[in-house]
DNA sequence: AAGATTTAAGAGTCTGTTGTCAGAAATAGT
DNA sequence: ACTATTTCTGACAACAGACTCTTAAATCTT
């Protein structure tokens, strides 16, 4: 697996509220609420929504009419944002064979072919904004 | 991290194996070898190394020079077969945030970009010998 | 002020991966 | 036969990730 459990679904979280938030940007949503969307468990998904929030990806709020939103418009957060905050940048700068070092100077034996990959799944991550993906989502109907 | 610890380790001492397998390839190759040159543990490898016998792409033999050779010839062995027996397949077939059924009529809303990059990644594995990552490997002086 | 709602924080459990170790089984050489 | 060498097997410890639960803190409503 590419990403971790928790970095997938928070991922999902984000889309779903920044699907929600198309008609109010300013509203929260409340954890339990995007819980029963995703389908996860209420406080697993608490304890991967603080990560995001303490890297301002997202912004919470305490009591009644309380949750969380984007702490940006969406066409400024991007995935890597929030893979980095949960699972670090590890997946686009390791060696595919794990060896220290690896680089163009001292390369491993598949590092030319891998580094094309990584590049294009990085490309990916770094120019996939949530606007794009809650667009998509809203258009075609995609489950989140 | 794309691939498991023990999968990358087993990839490495395959290519280990068909490097020094090139004048003698009926040899055995002691596994305490083998660990010293990738610099893991030894028993650790010992185990990764029973898969790999297990799932029939290297052979056993015990007792004084005995050690593990490649079932195959390395033309015959891809990488995709070692990473199949250590740490199956779900990465070539997961959705990139986890969603069951994820596919081509009901896509998650990375879908088809995480397709291209998925193939590309499958085409690496599939396609990779053993015989070209060790020719590679010797011709350019690579570590391993 | 009191009570209900909702996130924050920390401790704790469970599971799979990583890594270690000791003893058994097989083989070669003497 | 005996000894040294080497893989095989199973048990186990250490660790990280996944997930649960309880209590505290903040906020709104009445």
């Amino acid at each position: 697996m590419l990403l971790t459990q928790s970095c997938m679904i928070g991922i999902r979280a984000a889309l779903a509220v920044s699907v929600q938030g198309k008609d109010d940007i300013e509203a929260y949503r409340p954890i339990r609420q995007i819980a029963d969307a995703l389908d996860v468990s209420f406080h697993f998904l608490t304890k991967i929504l603080q990560v995001l929030t303490h890297a301002k990806i997202m912004e919470s709020y305490k009591g009644p009419n309380g949750g969380v939103r984007l702490a940006k418009p969406p066409e400024e957060l991007f995935l890597i944002d929030i893979v980095e905050a949960i699972d670090g940048t590890s997946v686009f700068s390791t060696c595919l064979l794990g060896l220290p070092g690896c680089g163009v100077e001292t390369p491993c034996p598949v590092h030319d072919e891998w580094a094309k990959s990584k590049d294009q799944i990085e490309r990916l991550f770094r120019e996939t904004s949530l606007a794009k993906l809650s667009d998509d989502t809203c258009e075609k109907l995609l489950r989140f």
